[in-house]
RNA sequence: GCACCCGUAGCUCAGCUGGAUAGAGCGCUGCCCUCCGAAGGCAGAGGCCAAAGGUUCGAAUCCUUUCGGGUGCGCCA
C-alpha cells in the first residue's frame, strides 16, 4: 500500500498508451521517471517529471508530452486535476477519498502498515557494535550501538532478511592486556600491593573480576608465571566483558543475533582458507611498500612482506596481512570473518565502524569484492563522534582521569527512550551534540519529547472519549467514512501519513534510519498544528458533541498514533500513552 | 604529501539521491492564552547553500579544482 507507487504506475500506464498510439515512439527507458510530493502544496499532491525526462529521448517538446499524458491521466478516477507546470512537470491532484480511505488501511493494518516488500527477502548482515571486550561500552559505542540496532529494524521492516551480529575482538593483543590487569586485580584481591604499569587497564571495574577468579581458582595462580595462568584468565575475564558488555546493550534495549568470535578464526584454519582465496585469485604476494609520501615515520625502512593486492579492487595502496615474525595482521583475521560472512550468502553486508576508522574502508571494501569476485556489496557506515553537554556546557571527558562516561552513565541519566532518539536524530556522518539536559526538556525544542508529546495527546483523545462512552476501539474507527474530514488541515495530515511508506523505503534504501526520525518529528509537527487550529476552529477538534463524528476525527488521530508507533518502533523508542 | 568525511540563516541542523520561490528548532521582533493537554499559538525579519569552473531542460544535491575544519595513513587492534 504506497499510493506513490500507485500513481507512478498510473503515469507508466499513460506513457504505454501514448506509445501504443504512436504519440510517444516505443523504445523509452522510463526508469528516470518520478512520482513525489511537490515540495509546496500548492501544486497538487504528488508531481511527476515524466514529459522531462522524456522529452530528450522522444524528440518531443516537454510541454506536448505533459499535455498528452495530462488527458489519459486525468481520465483516471483517482485524479481530480492534471495541470502541466513550470518546465513541464505534471502537477495530479488526488481524489480525496484516497486520503480519506488511508486511516482505515492503517487501522486495518496497524504497525505492519509501511512494511515495503523492496527488500524481498534479501539476507542482510548488519555489524554493529564491535566493541573490544575489555571493559565496559562507553557513549562512543552507544552511538554506534543504536545506529545499528535501528538501520537493522529498519531494514527488516522494509523487507530484507537481516541479521545483527557482534565481532568479538578477542583474538588479539588487548585480550592479553586484559587478562594481565585482571591478574593484577586478582593479586590485589589476596592482599597484594599492586601497581598497573602502563599499558594495563586500570579501570575499577576489573576490581570485581579479580575478587571472582580468586574465589574460583584460588590462589593457584599466586606468584606463577604468566605461561601458567595467561590463557586461563584470558578466557575468563574476556567472558566476563562479555557479559558486562550484554548487560550495557541490555540496557539500551539492543539485541544481537549473532557473536562472532575472532578467537575462532585461530587454529581452526579459517584465516588460511580466506588468504588461500586471494591467493587463487592472485591477490596475495611478497613486495615491498612505496613509503608514504610527505613526513617519513622516525623508523622508517623498506621491508618486504606479505602484502594483499587491494588496489586491484579500489584500495589506494596494497596492504600488509603478516608480520615479519609471521604472526598475521589484525586485517588478516578481518578478511577471514568477512569471507566468513560471504560464505554464509549473505546477499548484502554493512559494517558500522567508529569514524576513526574510515582508513580501513577502501581495503575490506576490497577485501569483500575480492573475496565474493564483486557479487557482494558492502557498505561501511562511519559514526561521528558524540559530543557531552550539560546545561549547555561541554561535558569534559578524560579517560586518564577516569572520568569518562559509560554508556550505563547515560541510560541512567536520560533513559533508553530518549538515548536512542536523540542518537538517531542525526545522520551517522554528522558530529553530534549530545546535551543531558535538553535531551529530558519537555518542550518543543526537545524532538524527543515532541514526538512522544503527539503520541500521548492522541491517546488522551481516546481516554477521553472513551470515558465520554464514545467506542473508540480500532474496529469501530476504521469503519467510519471519513468523507467529512474535508478540511485542508485534516486532508495535510492524511497526505503526511501517505507519504510513510514511501519515506521508509527512501530510508532503507540510503541506510539512513535518521530519516525516520526527522518524518516522525515532522508528522507530529502537522498534528500538533490541526491540534492549534482547533484552538480557533472548534470544528477541527477530535472531540465532538456528537459520538460519530468524534469517531470519524479520532480514527485520523489514532492512525497517526498507529504510524508514530510504528516509526517509534523501528528507531527502538517505546511510545508513551500519558506524560504527565 | 595522500585518502575519507564535513562546510546550508546569528547558533544547532534538515533538505525526500537532479526538480518549481532552499526548510525546522533555538535566538531576535510584534501580536495572542476564560479553547479536546498553553510543559503554548500566530506572524515577521534573517541566505551569494565555503569559492570557481563543468555536466543539462534544471544543481545545495553529480564531476573537477581551490580554500577551511575533522579523521586516518607499513609489524596497534
Amino acid at each position: 500500500m504506497n499510493l506513490f507507487t500507485d500513481i507512478r504506475a498510473l503515469v507508466l500506464d499513460a506513457i504505454e498508451a501514448l506509445q501504443s498510439e504512436g504519440t510517444l515512439p516505443g523504445d523509452l527507458n522510463t526508469a528516470p521517471v518520478t512520482v513525489e510530493p511537490p515540495r509546496d502544496p500548492l501544486h497538487g499532491d504528488m508531481a511527476t517529471n515524466a514529459a522531462m525526462v522524456l522529452a530528450k529521448p522522444a524528440k518531443m517538446k516537454p510541454r506536448d508530452i505533459a499535455d498528452a499524458l495530462a488527458a489519459k491521466i486525468g481520465a483516471d478516477d483517482r485524479i481530480t486535476s492534471a495541470e502541466v507546470a513550470g518546465p513541464g512537470f505534471l502537477n495530479l491532484r488526488l481524489a480525496p477519498s484516497l486520503w480519506q480511505g488511508l486511516p482505515a488501511t492503517i487501522l486495518q493494518q496497524g504497525t505492519d502498515f509501511g512494511r515495503s516488500p523492496m527488500g524481498q527477502g534479501a539476507k542482510v548482515n548488519v555489524e554493529y557494535v564491535s566493541a573490544n571486550p575489555t571493559g565496559p561500552m562507553h557513549v562512543g559505542h552507544t552511538r554506534g550501538a543504536v545506529f545499528g540496532d535501528a538501520l537493522a529494524s529498519l531494514l527488516d521492516f522494509a523487507g530484507y532478511d537481516v541479521t545483527r551480529e557482534y565481532y568479538i575482538n578477542d583474538g588479539g593483543a588487548q585480550v592479553d592486556v586484559l587478562a594481565r590487569s585482571v591478574y593484577l586485580r586478582y593479586l590485589e584481591a589476596h592482599g597484594h600491593e599492586v601497581e598497573f604499569p602502563d599499558g594495563t587497564y586500570p579501570g575499577e571495574y576489573l576490581v570485581a573480576v579479580g575478587e571472582r577468579l580468586k574465589e574460583k581458582v584460588g590462589d593457584a595462580y599466586v606468584d606463577q608465571p604468566e605461561a601458567v595462568w595467561l590463557e586461563e584468565v584470558r578466557a575468563y575475564a574476556t567472558e566476563a566483558m562479555m557479559d558486562l558488555i550484554r548487560e550495557d546493550l541490555a540496557l539500551l534495549g539492543v539485541k544481537m543475533d549473532h557473536f562472532f568470535s575472532e578467537k575462532s578464526l585461530y587454529g581452526t584454519g579459517k584465516i588460511e582458507a580466506a588468504i588461500d582465496s586471494l591467493k587463487s585469485k592472485g591477490l596475495i604476494y611478497r613486495g615491498t611498500l612505496e613509503p608514504p609520501k610527505g613526513k617519513l615515520p622516525e623508523d622508517w625502512e623498506p621491508r618486504e612482506q606479505t602484502l594483499f593486492k587491494s588496489t586491484e579492487h579500489g584500495d589506494d595502496v596494497d596492504r600488509p596481512i603478516m608480520k615479519s615474525d609471521g604472526a598475521w595482521t589484525y586485517f588478516a583475521p578481518d578478511i577471514a570473518y568477512h569471507y566468513d560472512k560471504v560464505i554464509r550468502g549473505y546477499d548484502q553486508l554493512i559494517d558500522v565502524f567508529g569514524a576513526d576508522h574510515g582508513g580501513y574502508v577502501k581495503r575490506m571494501k576490497a577485501a569483500v569484492s575480492a573475496l565474493s569476485d564483486g557479487k557482494t556489496p558492502l557498505d561501511i557506515k562511519l559514526i561521528q563522534l558524540v559530543k557531552l553537554f550539560k546545561n549547555g556546557e561541554p561535558f569534559k571527558m578524560s579517560k586518564r582521569a577516569g572520568t569518562f562516561v559509560t554508556l550505563r552513565d547515560v541510560v541512567e541519566e536520560v533513559g533508553p527512550d530518549v538515548t536512542r532518539f536523540v542518537m538517531l536524530m542525526r545522520k551517522n556522518d554528522a558530529p553530534l551534540d549530545f546535551d543531558f539536559d535538553k535531551a529530558i526538556e519537555q518542550s518543543k525544542e526537545n524532538p524527543v519529547f515532541y514526538v512522544q508529546y503527539a503520541h500521548a495527546r492522541i491517546c488522551s483523545v481516546l481516554r477521553k472519549a472513551d470515558a465520554a462512552g464514545v467506542d473508540v476501539s480500532d474496529a469501530t474507527l476504521k469503519a467510519q467514512d471519513l468523507s467529512s474530514l474535508d478540511h485542508a488541515a485534516e486532508l495535510g495530515l492524511m497526505k503526511k501519513l501517505g507519504e510513510w511508506p514511501r519515506l521508509v523505503e527512501i530510508a532503507a534504501k540510503g541506510h539512513e534510519p535518521h530519516k525516520v526520525a526527522i518524518w516522525l518529528n515532522e508528522l507530529a509537527s502537522d498534528l500538533h498544528g490541526l491540534w492549534n487550529r482547533g484552538h480557533d476552529e472548534p470544528g477541527l477538534r477530535f472531540l465532538q458533541d456528537d459520538a460519530q463524528t468524534s469517531q470519524r476525527k479520532i480514527a485520523l488521530a489514532r492512525s497517526v498514533a498507529v504510524v508514530i508507533s510504528a516509526g517509534l518502533g523501528i528507531l527502538g523508542v517505546t511510545p508513551m500513552d500519558e506524560m504527565r
